[in-house]
DNA sequence: ATCCTACGATGGACAGAGTCCAAGTCAACC
DNA sequence: GGTTGACTTGGACTCTGTCCATCGTAGGAT
């Protein structure tokens, strides 16, 4: 994580102590956390952290691609720093819980061209939905 | 449409004024509606309709599998009375439009089982993602 | 080491989407 | 036509996220 510390400074972010904590808080792998997640984790090491604060960090660092923005229907965005390897992610429909898949099939099924409407199609994303064995 | 409504009053749907022109409003292909324009487009014809019935109505109509909720990021949700006829959309990322469109090849790259997590997959739904001619 | 200042943090108000509820209404069956 | 439980209403409420005026501070300049 440290290397992300040392990217983003060297991307002239400046390094403020909100910052450094909300990046922190979101090392690991398989991680999916809420905006409100990251600012409680955030503020148990730095109590006076602000909600406006956690979200401006965590939009820069999607701008940045340091992670990804996951929405899962309704309910809040979860945050996912696992941004340099690429999946796509399996929800409970029911409790929202969501796990890192690698489908197989790699290039995701293209779309025909007289289908993209002008469009310049830059993220495919799948979402595989169905219930959780705690919830089925 | 109208077949819309024979089975839905086959199914114990109490035919209410509301209910009916819910269902009227969302007639047609390519119809991608969020709850508040469904609100506004009936109360063009029902003008003291309320946004709790237009909810409801929704809502029920997903249940039934009339229709498909199509959740985009961050905005409101879309309402697709074209579930009879499997497809996928492709979302400007900038605007919000959405269109149909029809992957070629089987774009359901299924899961490889030891991926499954205990999970029983019941949709899987790929979003296209891009901008749209007059936002690039 | 200290000073400066532009960039970042704060917290409270605000907004959009959706849900909930108590009270009133009416569709459908008798 | 009367009965009744399902449906509707509208307003309050929740949740997620944004905005903004003001305050604080990281980090370059001296
Ligand atoms: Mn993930
Ligand atoms: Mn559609
Ligand atoms: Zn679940
Ligand atoms: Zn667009």
């Amino acid at each position: 994580m440290s290397d992300l510390l040392e990217r983003l400074r060297g991307r002239g972010w400046r390094m403020t102590s909100q910052r450094r904590v909300v990046a922190e808080v979101l090392a690991g792998d398989h991680v999916h956390l809420t905006a409100d997640e990251v600012h409680a984790l955030a503020a148990q090491r730095l109590p006076e952290i602000s909600r406006a604060t956690v979200y401006n960090a965590l939009g820069e660092l999607v701008l940045l691609g340091e992670v990804i923005e996951v929405s899962t229907d309704g309910r809040a965005k979860r945050y996912d720093p696992n941004a340099h390897h690429p999946h796509q992610h399996l929800v409970c429909s029911h409790c929202g819980t969501i796990r890192d898949v690698h489908p197989t099939g790699s290039p995701l099924a293209d779309l025909p061209a007289e289908e993209r409407f002008g469009f310049t199609v830059t993220q495919i994303e799948v979402t595989y939905r169905g219930l959780c064995p705690s919830c089925a």
